[in-house]
DNA sequence: ATAGAGATTGCCT
DNA sequence: GGCAATCTCTATA
């Protein structure tokens, strides 16, 4: 098993930081491969955080949050977002991380078709929904097993050192009303432009 | 059955 | 800074 494999059992509020400067890379021929390298994410803990969806337990739309580690949940928001997530801890207990910016990589020219809109390299994947967009990823990713090298998205390790310095702060969008509103489970890495906030 | 909120984004004032 | 767009899920009746 890789160190990866190993990572993604533990706590999503341990994995999440680790996962700073991993890289997220869609599509197979390097002609239409479009990739990112990860500068911004969320823990969501699962039975014990009520902002997590699988605090109500499994259902049709969060199931792969159940399954293994190292799968990609992805989920349909505000009729109209899609945004993705890495599946952590052991099969049977649930966990995410939130992947919440890339700094884009490559395939560029296919993201800004993708996001018309984009003026600055910066918009293309400065955000949740807008990285899912600038890489095409829809529901009919989810569950994909991101560490199976045959895989439609893969999670890699490219060899880019650990971020200098990881900043970290609340989760974005979440009610003050629940009990972990404010832990500080988003975290960042510090200065980059693509980071959504 | 119906209503309201949601792990967002982009346009308008 | 405010707010519309628009689907899914949850809570309440």
């Amino acid at each position: 098993l890789s160190l990866l494999h190993r990572l993604l059992e533990d706590d999503p509020v341990v994995v999440a930081p680790l996962l700073l400067n991993k890289v997220l890379v869609v599509g197979g021929v390097p002609a239409e491969r479009v990739s990112g390298r990860i500068v911004e994410v969320e823990a969501y803990r699962g039975a014990d955080d009520p902002a997590s969806h699988a605090f109500r337990g499994p259902t049709p739309r969060n199931l792969v949050m159940f399954g293994p580690p190292g799968h990609l949940y992805v989920y349909f928001t505000y009729g109209m977002h899609y945004c993705c997530n890495v599946v952590c801890r052991p099969e049977g207990t649930a966990g995410a991380v939130l992947v919440r910016a890339l700094a884009p990589l490559a395939g560029l020219d296919e993201m800004r078709r993708r996001r018309p809109r984009a003026r600055l390299d910066r918009d293309l994947s400065s955000g949740p929904g807008k990285l899912c967009q600038a890489l095409g990823l829809d529901r009919t990713f989810d569950g994909v097993d991101l560490l199976a090298a045959s895989s439609r998205v893969r999670l890699l390790d490219d060899g880019t050192a650990p971020p200098a310095a990881v900043a970290s702060g609340p989760r974005i969008g979440i009610s003050t009303q629940l009990a972990t509103a404010f832990e500080p489970w988003r975290f960042w890495v510090a200065g980059d432009p693509n980071v959504s906030r």
